[in-house]
DNA sequence: TATTGTTATACTCTATAACTATA
DNA sequence: TATAGTTATAGAGTATAACAATA
């Protein structure tokens, strides 16, 4: 009962640690870490669509839009009209994109290091596998039908 | 080294599908999750400074007092001069905030309950521990002095 | 001198709803 | 009819810097 009241701040708290402290290692950059993140998916799977990479943020796809906005005027990030869907846009990192993202990657090594140090290697794999449980314990139920595709469908090949 | 890559995006997805679903079972009530994170660090210690309320969110004291103007605004906070410190002002919840954290509190017992069951009981309390761990280490050095004043201190009585 | 809080300011993320164009 | 994306709009959190009042 004490972890069960306890748990939801804690998750915060850990958070919110990583979160500002991206966030300031990010900001000689000149990027968030929201939009680090957004760099990171598109970097795993290059020319998703605009509603493919909102679904795997997660996020909204309008603040995904209003992200790639930002993103495009600093040229990391280009959209190009979908080859077989022409509603679609696909979304892309430019070559200073993934120049940009290798910088940030490595910007970012000493949070990860600090995260991983703090606990045990078993311990950091079984803090992945709650957390993940967690996530999709609470997400049960809230993806619609489109949302739920496979992770390998919906690159630029037909979903 | 799989999971020092995967931890940030991990601890990420889970703390947002928490948020999101906490602000969505709040929104009928009128409030925000961080709003009850500031209700809730209230109801735990009264008449707190804004400062020390902004130390325990954890937040900003700019970031707390714009959210202390819209909570009072719907009159479940009230703002007092400080018995001792005529600069400072103390922060506690109204009986009408008293009664709406009350109410939050059990609209949230749905998602805590979530939470919780979707792991081992003993796996919950280790993941507290895990997760206060990271928080911790990552905000090791950053805390100015005067921030890091024991949890009991701080309160209206002298600090 | 240092600290508490306020004010002004700006930016990012968030999300809904109405809309256009296409499937 | 349903879907992809855009636009307009609004709000909420975040944080910095300059400032006044007080310790």
């Amino acid at each position: 009962m004490t972890e069960k009241s306890e748990l939801p701040l804690a998750l915060r708290a850990a958070y919110l640690a990583m979160h500002r402290h991206s966030d300031a290692q990010f900001a000689a950059h000149g990027v968030t870490a929201d939009q680090f993140v957004l760099l990171a998916t598109l970097a795993r799977g290059t020319a998703l669509t605009q509603r493919e990479l909102a679904r795997r943020m997660p996020s909204d796809p309008s603040t995904v839009r209003a992200m790639l906005v930002l993103l495009e005027k600093q040229g990391v990030v280009e959209r190009d009209v979908h080859p077989s869907d022409s509603r679609a846009r696909t979304v892309a990192l430019t070559a200073a994109g993934k120049r940009k993202f290798r910088q940030l990657w490595n910007a970012g090594e000493s949070i990860r290091t600090q995260m991983s140090e703090a606990i045990e290697p078993a311990e950091a794999s079984e803090l992945v596998r709650l957390l993940t449980r967690i996530a999709e314990s609470l997400n049960q139920g809230v993806l619609s039908a489109s949302q739920q595709t496979n992770e390998n469908d919906a690159r630029v090949s037909p979903a």
